[in-house]
Parts: structure tokens; sequence; C-alpha cells
DNA sequence: CTCGTGTGGAGAGCAGTGCTCTCGGTACGG
DNA sequence: CCGTACCGAGAGCACTGCTCTCCACACGAG
């Protein structure tokens, strides 16, 4: 089924009751199956996420889910879009319900992202781990994908239109990098120069990269106290956004 | 079969002959296996690796595998030994053969890191991307993982103890995070100040962050040139830890 | 050289997977 | 009211990891 049918129906709910009984059911068990899904995800993990399995824990039998999903990557793919927007939606909170700096509200955003990674670790795995077999993300998994690196971008600007951010050019920069940036800049960073959005992109790729770490594994035996450890690294990353300076 | 008895029958080839026409093949038929699996991994991702597939292409039967592999998983353990060792080789490679400043021998080991991970993306999702399904790394593949990372710390060491590296301190640093700083410079960083770690360990992350946002598809649309992008990105991180502005 | 031992290949088999197809019952819209 | 389209059930296909048994044969000890 096409999302943008599935958006049809939900908007059709919003007005009136859904047109039919069958129509209304197909909703739910569709809803149910993610679910159920997403429940299993959380205790196996994408590649021990069992269709069959799936089903049985509904009481149909396998054949019965494909008239809802036309295949296990469709799914995933259902999963993927409601990490994205899970996650995308905690750095949207950090970022508007948090008062104060740029630093306090970016590591705001980061600590939001963090946490939900910890809560969800199956389902930060998913997005921003190892790509699943031959799957291509649908460019249905775009929009929400981008809305996290939004959250963090808004906090950027912000700072930049308030004055707070030091905004003095600091090197040379190449052409097509440039043009890379300009575009980011008119997308979703208004004003912001380029070379904070090249001291923002740093950061960011470190936050990730640094959550990655804990969560797979590659800070065991390294670092002790995860949350006081990230928590520093990141008020050194807000600085080094505002000021230019780690 | 034991890594340590493997261990010894290497050994025991060095010294002389392998004892036996037997031990001979044994050594051979489970270098091949792994050989042939890093060849479908390269191909079809770890999720798709199939004993049952690697045993057909070596025209044996998928039940005498298990002589030479216990599991799957200890397959997949070998492999990622194996990747882990030739990604630090390379970046060992990199720092080694690399003259001048700390700036250009960093850039020269992440793009080390880069190359060999644009070269063998499987491998590297393998190590760097979502741990398989309930699969938990041995021990044996924590000094391989480690050599990556040394190899950079070594190039930091250096830039330290030539005077080159600003040592002035930055800001105050929790005691739990410190004590972790201590330990990493026991073990791989000698001299290196808290400070210069701090900065290292950011840039270091960064360099992980945007090789797996490139390689994992989230900056498809976002970034055109990757590879002076990177270049970029990693020179002004080189420049990051020796002047602590960026 | 001979003989018991144990290594390792072959095959059958189990429980599970994703996915397809066919067969009915039934809710729906004209 | 009736034909259509939907949807659940079941069987089946090709595959997976892994286990077990059987047996040939290379090996080391005597």
């Amino acid at each position: 089924m096409s999302r943008a049918l599935l958006s049809f129906w939900y908007g059709a709910r919003m007005s009136r009751a859904p047109a039919t009984a069958r129509a209304r059911a197909r909703i739910e068990l569709t809803h149910e199956i993610k679910e159920t899904a997403r429940r299993q995800l959380a205790e196996v993990g994408a590649s021990g996420l069992s269709l069959r399995a799936v089903a049985r824990e509904l009481g149909m039998v396998s054949s019965a889910v494909y008239r809802y999903y036309a295949s296990r990557d469709e799914l995933l793919t259902a999963l993927i879009v409601d990490a994205f927007d899970a996650v995308g939606a905690a750095a949207e909170d950090a970022a508007a319900n948090t008062r104060g700096g740029v630093v306090k509200r970016f590591t705001a955003v980061a600590s939001a992202v963090r946490a939900w990674a910890l809560a969800n670790p199956h389902d930060y795995a998913l997005i921003y781990g190892s790509p699943v077999p031959g799957y291509a993300a649908p460019t249905a998994t775009v929009p929400p994908a981008v809305r996290v690196s939004a959250a963090a971008l808004t906090v950027v600007a912000d700072g930049v239109a308030s004055g707070e951010i030091d905004v003095a050019p600091a090197g040379a920069i190449p052409r097509t990098v440039r043009a890379d940036l300009a575009r980011i800049r008119d997308e979703v960073a208004p004003g912001v120069p380029d070379d904070v959005l090249v001291r923002t992109f740093l950061v960011w790729t470190a936050m990730f990269g640094t959550i990655s770490f804990e969560l797979f594994g590659h800070l065991h035996g390294v670092v002790d106290d995860y949350e006081t450890f990230f928590a520093h690294q990141m008020r050194r990353a807000g600085e080094l956004i505002v000021t230019g300076k780690a």
C-alpha cells in the first residue's frame, strides 16, 4: 500500500469516520503489524526480525501479512521512517524547549539524540548503522532523516542571527565544498557562513561518531563514564561552533 | 578448533614443514574457507553471507565446513579480525611513511582509512556498522581494533614531542573523563596532555562519523564531491588538533 | 608393517526463513 | 441483489544454520 494512500485514509479519518469497516480494519492491522514488528525489533534486532514471527504473534498466517506489507524490506522501511521521525522529533523538541545560548541548546540536542539512541538501540542501528542487505532506502525516508540535522542547524542559525557565534572566516574552502555548503545554507541554515557550517559539520559527525562508537561497543574498556564523557565532548564541541576554538 | 591451537600450527610451519599432510591441508582449507567467505562478503554483504554457499563454491558439503569453523559467527569473527588488521595496517603505513607536520600526517592517515573503507565497504560495515545479530565480539578482536587508533595517536604524540602542537589547557575536564584520558595516555599516547586528547577524540569521531555517513548514504544529495569534502574537513580537523582552532 | 584411533567428508534431517500461488469466504459498491 | 475485489488460510518452493550418523582413510604407536 502506498504511503500517499495511507495518508489519505488517515486524512479521511480526520474529517469523518472511515468509509467502510474494512478500510478501518486495514488501517488498524497495518498499524498493528508495524507495532508488533517494532517490539520484535527491540528484542531481536533488525537481522532477527521475522515476518512469520510477527504474523504468529498476531494470530495470523504469514501469507496474510503480505496483504499489508509487500516484503520484509517494506516493513523495515516503515520502521526506518518511524525511527527517523522519532529521533527528529526528540531533537526538535530539545532545540525548541531549551532556553539559553548556543552551547546550552546544542548540548541539549546532542543529549536528546543520545538518550533516544540509548533507549532505542536497534532503531538507532537500523538508521545509522550498516544498511540492510541489498536494501536501498527509498526517497520516502529522506524528509524524516533531515529533521534531526535541521534541528541542530536551527540552533546554529539562531546563534549566528543573535551575533553569538563568531563568523570570522578561518581559511580557504574548495569551490565544490562551497557549493555544497551554499545548498545546505539555502535549505536549512539561512545566514550561516561557510566556516561556521564547516565547524558545525565537524561537530555533527563527531556527535554521531561518538554515539555510534558507544552503542556499537568501540569504547568498551576505553571510556568508563559514557554519560559524563559524552556531555563533556559535546560541551567542547558546542564551544567550537561558537568560538572556533576547542 | 581453538585459536591457540591454530597459532600453534602456524608457529610450527614457521620453523619447519608441517608435521603431516593432514595438518597442512587443514591450515590451507581453513584459510581457503575464510578467503572464499571474504569474497562473498564483498559481493552480498555480511547478512547475505551463507556458509552453505561458501561450501558449495569450494566443492564441499556444508557440514564439512563445520569441521573448520564451529559456526557462521565464528567465521564472521575471523573476517572481523582480518578487517581490523587491514585497516590498522593501512593507517600505520600512512602514519609511518608520510613526512611532514601533524596536519599532513594526520590527513594521510584519515585518507588511508577512508580509501580502505571505500575499497572494502562491507568490511567497513562489518566492523564499524551495527553489530551482527546477538553476536558479542570476542576479546580476540580488541588488539587488532586498537591499531588504527594507535596509529593516529602516534602522530599526535609526535606532534606534542616536537612542540608543534599547542598544549595550553583549554578548560575544566570532569574527573572521570580525566581518568579515562590518563589511561589512554599511558597505553598509546605518551606525553599527550588531556586537552589535546579531547580535541583528538573529537576529530577522530568526526572522521569515522564522516566516513560512515558517506558509506551508509547519509550524505546522498547533501555532498557532491565526497573526496574533496572529506579532505577539507580532515585538514580543518588536523588544524584543530594542532592549534585548538578551526 | 599392522592396527586401533580419530579426523573429516558426505548425506539425511530438523526447524526455521522469505515469498508465491491457489482456493474460498465475505464485505463492499453499483 | 449480485459480481467484484479483498483478504485470510494453507500448501509449497528454495533457501538458511546447524546436528547427527556413517564411513573411508590418514595417522601415530607398537
